[in-house]
DNA sequence: AAGTTATTTTTCAATACTGAAAAATGGATT
DNA sequence: AATCCATTTTTCAGTATTGAAAAATAACTT
């Protein structure tokens, strides 16, 4: 006996709905010859009557009107399935960011009113925990950092370069003596970081002033006039300090990471595509 | 846009499971271009890439992955159906039978193990309410009954004739006088009973010596030899009541009536054809 | 870097499905 | 009892679906 063909049982519901074939075969833009063997084949291969045939219709068994609320519930159940795919070829749901929080602030938050109105039911959810650096599905679904990464599981793109400069306040910078500046450097731990490196090499064994651990602390000592700190320039530029130069060897690349570019879902790249933009169009900022 | 035809479901699932044409198809019993065919067609009607082709075999998008579970619940509504029809086709469930407490206790219950036999999975649901007179679809779904339905929603068939007797106890026999019985008669309410009205033909004006209602009250009476009863021969014969006459002229047909022959489902009608039957083979036993 | 392998995609004849029209059915009406 | 009527069932030519084999593809191996 051969398997039930799934689709017969739209015919099932149709024909159980109307009571006749000339009718149900309309609902169904099917020919009534083609409905009638379509039940017929149903019957066969559930073993069981589902219609007694009438010169004024057809009406269900027993069984068959038994059998209809299962018919139905297979209907609901195709009917989700095909408006859940509707929903997925949509551009809706939440996609969730990973990146660092000066992109974040500077560079991702303030396009954010341009992308819902070209998406508008497309939220993005920004995380910028320091411990999601591998991405891993449940962590983040797209993340734009700025070391490379090193996971296999992943893929990623060049998308720019994060530039960085000397900066200090005004004050600092007309007293300022060139050859013994007063440096701001990363602190444990953060000797890794370029700008750090920099700095260990430009101080050659001297102490420098004052150690911290962020960017923003940096920007507050910098505004404090204690000395000069190597800073990006997206977020200096929002400051009052002034650039004593730019630091172009330290420059950083900007990675879009995504998790095996190909599977993504639509909304995943829609979104790809929002930061990739987002990042070449404002290349001068970030230099 | 076409809707979706549910079948192609059935290759999407096998294809998610399998990861590759060849062995999907093979699990499907059909061929591999077929196969990719239906993808392709479920793909466009969903209007959402479902796989991402490679050599190694097809592997799910996230949209495809989003969807799976849908899917799934489609199969198992499709299997509940397929299960139940199957379920529905054989002789399994219960069948409620409304009748006579009379004919329960001495005609079908007697005959059950014999019927358990047969139809090991069937079980016989006994509904001896006497307000059930009327076969609502909900009361019961068959009815052995000895009046005629009225009606219209169900039909009927005479399948006997339940026969009736004048009896009384072997002392009551013995020191009887033939035109001067003491006759037990039906109380308030049961006046319109053949076996009342007979009785009241016989005793002419003259006052019974006694009114129940029921029979059982009856035989006991009898038995306490109070006087003579008219008494179903299918009640009397367990009894050592002793039948003084067969009173042909006050004999009840007796009907099955169910709820309108065709659209039964098969086990109503293997009960339906059991207690037909059964009537017929121990039509000597009820004259 | 070329060859091997397992896979998908294409091709084409055979098969199955489809629908319009004709025939048959059986209940309803006169 | 004969006719009508709306329906189902059958018929048959056209169309779409199917599967085996051939061609193409790209990952993997030597």
């Amino acid at each position: 006996m051969k398997e039930m063909i799934w689709d017969d049982t739209k015919a099932f519901l149709a024909l159980a709905r109307f009571g006749t074939l000339t009718i149900a075969a309309k609902s169904l833009d099917m020919g009534i010859a083609t409905l009638s063997r379509k039940i017929e084949r149903l019957e066969h291969s559930l073993q069981t009557p589902l219609f007694l045939r009438f010169q004024t219709g057809y009406q269900l068994t027993d069984e068959g009107k038994n059998l209809l609320n299962k018919a139905e519930a297979m209907e609901a159940a195709a009917f989700t399935f095909t408006k859940s795919a509707k929903k997925e070829s949509q551009l809706i749901g939440r996609v969730k960011v990973a990146t660092a929080e000066n992109l974040a602030t500077h560079l991702i938050i303030p396009a954010l009113g341009h992308f819902q109105q070209t998406c508008p039911n497309l939220h993005i959810d920004i995380v910028t925990d320091i411990h999601t650096a591998n991405l891993h599905r449940r962590d983040a679904d797209l993340a734009l950092r700025m070391v490379r990464p090193t996971n296999g599981n992943v893929s990623f793109q060049r998308v720019g370069t994060l530039g960085y400069g000397l900066y200090c306040s005004t004050h600092y910078q007309n007293e300022r003596d060139d050859a013994n500046d007063n440096f701001i450097q990363w602190g444990d731990g953060y000797e890794h970081l370029p700008a750090a490196r920099w700095i260990a090499s430009q101080l050659a064994g001297k102490e420098p002033i004052l150690t911290t651990t962020s960017v923003a602390t940096q920007v507050s000592a910098c505004l404090a006039e204690v000395g000069v700190a190597i800073l990006p320039h997206l977020v200096a530029r929002h400051t009052e300090l002034v650039c004593l130069a730019n630091i172009p060897e330290i420059n950083q690349e900007i990675y879009l990471v995504i998790q095996t570019d190909l599977t993504q879902s639509k909304r995943t790249r829609a979104v790809a595509d929002f930061l990739s933009e987002l990042v070449k169009t404002h290349q001068d900022r970030l230099n």
